[in-house]
DNA sequence: CATTGTGAAGTACTTCACAGCA
DNA sequence: TGCTGTGAAGTACTTCACAATG
């Protein structure tokens, strides 16, 4: 398939096709009127925009089931990051092979970093060891770190976090299949609480009817 | 601290205070003028709203690093999940013990469900299974998949599916990154390609320059 | 002549600002 | 008096619709 078009595009992705041709328009005209858009030209463009042509050497630290999952994902290195280094506090772990890389002991944090000219780190450790880790990080001159931690991170300013909840993504399940069952069950299940008549009443447009892609409607609000 | 304001509250979470009090005002009307929200109340008709008071058997399939992961995952119990079962096809997996839990094969998936009424199933296979895995949860009576594999499931209506990509946060994160260092040196290097104004010179607002929270500020169309 | 690129129109979301109330 | 709840105003995003064009 050499070209593209937008309509096409947009019935993969879920979306109106105007509002993806508009959206392509913000990266510049690389369509061809009444052909669509050259399919590799346009890979390219998005990648490129996206940061995906560059390398990124990244560090992960925490080698428990969940470093070691993510070091074997495949994911990582077609989308331009290269694990520069598994990092392990534990010294048992020191040495043994993940993933095909040797596991390296946490003192050698710094140095693995700076020869690498590291600036992206992933923390898998345990919740108490997280702000430990991320302060070494940061001074050792990372400035984006991805947190799987359960624990809000604190970092000076110029530092991006992003935190993952992989149980997020199951209460956004969980929500839509509450929903499934009604309404009215479960305003019975309330017991007697105060304005149970719930937000399906104040609702101004289907709500949950038209959902189709991985698009997470849920409350804008929630606790931290 | 037993009550909190919509304006503590907005500021811990990066929003503006209108907005939050607004949110809320969709759930009811849960606050006292004057005084604030009580903290326990509110956190409950939250909870109760999203359908974390609820019980949630869930199976996951798939328990390699990343399944073990997620069977370790603390978050789940406390957010009204309850791992009903682990499955997996490897027969020297069956009976190994996760994260506390008996690990049970793949033949018995069926069988499970039923008997623990379970609505939502978390597939953690290798992508080559995912597919068929999927086909028998749904046939079992499975309305909701988390999807960690790296594909793309096919589902018949009715049924949700949400698709986790550990690398996209890696890609925001490396997307931000990419800016700190300039545009300048972006222009640069893209060896004169057509367009390469970018974005920015377009763009209506400051762009960028007040991200604060996990918001995540990407362009909206992705290559699928 | 099918399809892009885009002003204009439409819709949704956010913030303001203040009446109302504990 | 302090803070919520909410119409109204403001802003951002989405879709329409069509001139431009390879």
């Amino acid at each position: 398939m050499p070209t593209v078009s937008s309509e096409e595009l947009a019935a993969a992705a879920g979306v109106n096709s105007a509002k993806l041709r508009k959206d392509f328009s913000y990266l510049g005209s690389y369509g061809t009127r009444g052909v669509g858009y050259d399919v590799e030209y346009l890979v390219y463009q998005i990648s490129r925009e996206l940061g995906l042509t560059q390398d990124w050497p990244i560090v992960m630290v925490g080698i428990g089931n969940l470093g070691a999952a993510l070091a074997n994902y495949g994911g990582f290195a077609s989308r331009g990051f290269r694990v520069a280094a598994l990092i392990d506090a534990d010294p048992a772990m020191a040495g043994k092979s993940v993933a095909g890389m040797p596991v390296q002991h946490a003192d050698d944090l710094e140095k693995i970093i700076d020869e690498n000219g590291v600036s992206i780190g992933v923390i898998a450790t345990p919740a108490g060891a997280a702000q430990q880790v991320c302060d070494r990080l940061v001074a050792a001159g990372v400035t984006s770190i991805l947190n799987f931690a359960p624990t809000v991170l604190s970092v000076p300013d110029g530092v991006d976090v992003r935190k993952v909840d992989l149980s997020i993504e199951l209460q956004i399940l969980a929500f839509h299949e509450q929903r499934k069952a009604g309404e009215i069950l479960q305003a019975a299940e309330a017991e007697g609480a105060v304005g149970v008549e719930g937000p399906a009443a104040k609702v101004t447009k289907p709500a949950a009817a038209d959902r189709k892609g991985p698009d997470g409607d849920v409350p804008a609000v929630m606790p931290a």
